[in-house]
DNA sequence: CAACCGTTCTTAACATCGTTAGGCGTTTTA
DNA sequence: TAAAACGCCTAACGATGTTAAGAACGGTTG
C-alpha cells in the first residue's frame, strides 16, 4: 500500500540527483558548457531520462536558481532586524557581494545572462529577486525617511538601483574580467566595500542635520 | 600586372561583407544567437566561404571588437585634453557609459562575455581595453596627485577599479534586466551620472584642503 | 498464478550547430 | 597552352538539445 509512496520517493531522490549533478556542472564549467549528456552520464542514466523530470534544460537551471538564491535571501532578511537604517543598507550591500564571491556561477547564472526567449513558466524565477530587490528598497526608503541623505535623492528605488549597480559592478566584472588583460585587479571584497562605504558617504553628505 | 592588386581589393570587399553581416547578427540576436549559416546566407555565401577569411566564429568577433572600441578609446582620448583631472574623470566615466547605452550588444560583448577557453591568438582584443583602462588610471593618478581625494585613497588603480565597477553596474543591469522581474527601472544614464557624481562626492570629501 | 497496466528508463533518431576535407571552375602565371 | 593559384562550393563529421517509440520493472487485478 504504501508503494504509492516509495515510488514518489525514488522519484524525488533522483530528481535530486539530476539537480546535484546540473549544479556542480554549472558552476564548473558554465550553463553553456553544461550538456545534457554529461550531467545525465555523472549520474550513469541516459540524457532522456532528465526529460522525464524536467522539461528542459532552461527548466533545470531555473529550479537551481530558485533553490540556491535563497540562502541570500535569508541572510538579507536577518539583517532586516538591524535598526539602524544606514548601518542596515551596509550590511546588505555586503551580503549581497558576498554571496556573488562565494557563488560566482551562480551570480553569473542569475544577474549577469541573458537567457533566449521563454515564452512559458521555465524562465529564471524572479520572485527570489523581486524579494531581495523590495528588502533594499524598503531600507532605502528608511534612509531617506531618516533624513540623513542628500536632499537630492528622494527616491528609494532610484536610490536602490544605484547601489545595487554599483556592487553589481564590482562582481561582474570580477566574475568576467579577462585573463588577457593585463590588469591587476584589486581585491574585489575590499573594493566593493570601499565602493559602498564612498558611495554612501557621498550620498549621506550635504544632508541638513543629524536629527 | 595590376591584377594582384583588383584580386586584393576583390578579397577585402567579400571580407567586409562578412564583417558586416556578422555585426548585424551580433548586435541583433548576440553572439550564440547568430550562426555562421545565417552570416553566410544573409551575403549569399556558403557557410565555408567564411573561414577562407576568418580562422573561426570567434575570430570574427575578435575583429569586430578591435574595430568598434575604437570610437570609444578616440572618444576618451580626446576627454585627455581636458586640464582639471576631477573634471576628466567626469566626462570619462559619461563617455563610457554613454558608449555602451549606445552599443549594447557591443558592450555585452566586449565587457559581460566570459568566452570559452582561447589558447590561441583569436581571444577578444585586450589592447584597446587596456588602453582605455590606462586613460582612465593616469587621471585617477592625477586626481590623487592633485590631492583633492580623500586621503584613505592613495592607488590610482584601486580608484580606478571603482569608478569603472560603479559605471559598469549600471550599464550590466540594463543590459541584462529581466523583463519578468516587476522593476521600475531608472533611466540608466542619468542614474549613472548620479551614482558618479555621488560616489566623486564621497571620494573628494574629506580632503585635507584645496590647495 | 497469469494477464494487465502504469511508471521509469533506454534505444534510436532528428534538426541544428561549428567546422573541415576535398573538389570544381575561373583567373593568373610560365 | 599547360600549370599553378585562388575563391568558393558540396558533402560530411562530430556534438548539441530534444523527441518518438518501446523495453523492463513492479504492483494491481482477474
Amino acid at each position: 500500500m504504501g508503494s504509492r509512496e516509495r515510488r514518489a520517493r525514488q522519484r524525488a531522490e533522483t530528481r535530486k540527483m539530476i539537480l546535484e549533478a546540473a549544479r556542480e556542472l554549472f558552476v564548473s564549467v558554465g550553463y553553456e558548457g553544461t550538456t545534457m549528456r554529461a550531467i545525465a552520464e555523472r549520474i550513469e542514466y541516459t540524457p532522456t531520462a532528465i526529460y522525464h523530470h524536467f522539461r528542459n534544460k532552461q527548466a533545470l537551471l531555473a529550479e537551481l536558481c530558485r533553490a540556491d538564491l535563497t540562502p541570500l535571501l535569508t541572510a538579507m532578511e536577518c539583517i532586516d532586524a538591524v535598526a539602524d537604517p544606514v548601518e542596515r543598507l551596509r550590511r546588505l550591500c555586503e551580503a549581497y557581494v558576498s554571496f556573488g564571491l562565494t557563488h560566482p556561477m551562480h551570480y553569473q547564472l542569475m544577474f549577469m545572462t541573458r537567457l533566449p526567449k521563454t515564452d512559458d513558466a521555465d524562465a529564471i524565477p524572479s520572485d527570489p529577486l523581486e524579494n531581495t530587490y523590495r528588502l533594499l528598497c524598503d531600507t532605502c526608503a528608511a534612509v531617506i525617511e531618516s533624513g540623513q541623505v542628500h536632499p537630492e535623492f528622494t527616491d528609494p528605488e532610484e536610490l536602490a538601483q544605484m547601489l545595487w549597480s554599483a556592487m553589481h559592478g564590482v562582481l561582474a566584472l570580477h566574475i568576467v574580467k579577462k585573463e588577457g588583460a593585463k590588469i591587476e585587479w584589486r581585491d574585489p571584497h575590499a573594493a566593493a566595500i570601499r565602493l559602498r562605504d564612498s558611495l554612501l558617504r557621498g550620498l549621506l553628505s550635504g544632508a541638513p542635520a543629524t536629527s
